[in-house]
DNA sequence: CATCAGGGCCCTG
DNA sequence: CAGGGCCCTGAT
């Protein structure tokens, strides 16, 4: 099941971010978990991406800076693409990688809030994404439920290995997703055997409604966020853990903070208020107040922060939290 | 060896 | 609206 695709034709084409636009911050996020779908590598980014059916490949490269943008595009298909497909991936790339938002107002309100403004200032430019389609994200939140870090990656991994397909392009070697299809033909017992437990039937009643077009991306964008919310939570598994996220990463709406999760709450807590534990009601007040309708993607540019900087040095209260 | 919680959610009462 | 159950793992 396990197929091979070299992807030979390549294109390439020019993407220009509205300013400011922070390349790494923007295409890795240190606080997720690894997949092997991607690829970073300083000015260099790789992904699949599993679009209209195809298997295709991704390359960014940064050639510009974070005051002038510029990113070189390629894209890598086994079969020849024509102009109008290569431009709704140029599309649905700025899209997923929040490129054309103008964060000004954001930047200008925040840059002399002491909490804040230090680290705006540090990754000014960088944006919320979703390098994945809103299905792929719900499976993502599917392996995320219940689970380790490590039990996470394992459970993703093996959906790869087994549905997905193996990309070859640029000299890298990428697991794509898979079509829901694969899943729904899949019998439970099958996942099952893969270590997804309970997961199995909710990953097949995930595939079954977006296989029917009940959810369709394209539509959704456009949905107010009240209703994009209530459509989201109508489907199987999602609930109000990861609707939050799903709204924030996939659609990038930046004011949805509602539910705090026991993990985040104890990292807020150490982030705004220097102590072990704060109620989520006292969070919740704290930065809708301070930051508004940027209240989400202030909590991201700090989250973000505090995994790069325990990337460089170990930050032992944050070790004690993330439970491999 | 048994027990239990873990980046949740569904379903029942 | 509270609480039990769910798969599997690794910690205790």
């Amino acid at each position: 099941m396990v197929k091979k695709l070299i992807l030979n034709k390549q294109y390439q084409i020019e993407l220009f971010p509205h300013p400011p636009f922070n390349f790494e911050g923007t295409v890795f996020k240190p606080s997720h978990f690894p997949g092997s779908d991607t690829l970073f590598k300083g000015k260099i980014y790789w992904q699949s991406l599993r679009f209209r059916n195809r298997y295709l490949g991704i390359k960014m490269v940064n050639k510009g800076t974070v005051e002038v943008p510029y990113v070189d595009l390629f894209i890598f298909s086994v079969s020849e693409l024509s102009d109008d497909i290569i431009q709704e991936i140029k599309r649905e790339i700025e899209f997923r990688f929040d490129m054309l938002s103008n964060l000004s107002e954001f930047y200008e309100e925040f840059k002399n809030d002491e909490i804040l403004g230090p680290v705006t200032n540090q990754w000014r430019g960088m944006r919320v994404s979703s390098h994945i389609s809103l299905y792929e994200y719900t499976v993502i939140t599917t392996v995320l439920q219940n689970a380790t870090v490590k039990r996470s990656v394992q459970m993703q991994e093996s959906l790869f290995h087994r549905y997905g397909a193996k990309l070859v392009f640029d000299s890298v070697e990428l697991s794509s997703y898979w079509s829901p299809q694969s899943i729904i033909r899949a019998p439970e017992k099958e996942l099952r055997a893969l270590k997804l437990g309970y997961r199995a039937k909710i990953l097949k009643k995930q595939a079954k409604s977006f296989e029917k077009g009940t959810f369709n991306e394209d539509v959704l964008r456009n949905l107010p966020t009240p209703e994009l919310k209530k459509k989201l939570l109508s489907i199987y598994g999602i609930g109000p853990a990861s609707v939050q996220y799903i709204l924030f990463e996939v659609f990038k709406r930046y004011d949805v903070l509602e539910y705090i999760p026991p993990w985040e709450q104890k990292i807020y807590s150490r982030l705004l208020f220097n102590k072990e534990l704060e109620s989520a009601e006292v969070i919740l007040k704290f930065v809708k107040k301070r930051w508004g309708k940027w209240h989400m993607l202030a909590l991201h540019y700090l989250f973000e922060n505090l995994f790069w900087r325990r990337r460089e040095g170990k930050i032992s209260w944050l070790e004690n939290l993330i439970r491999l």
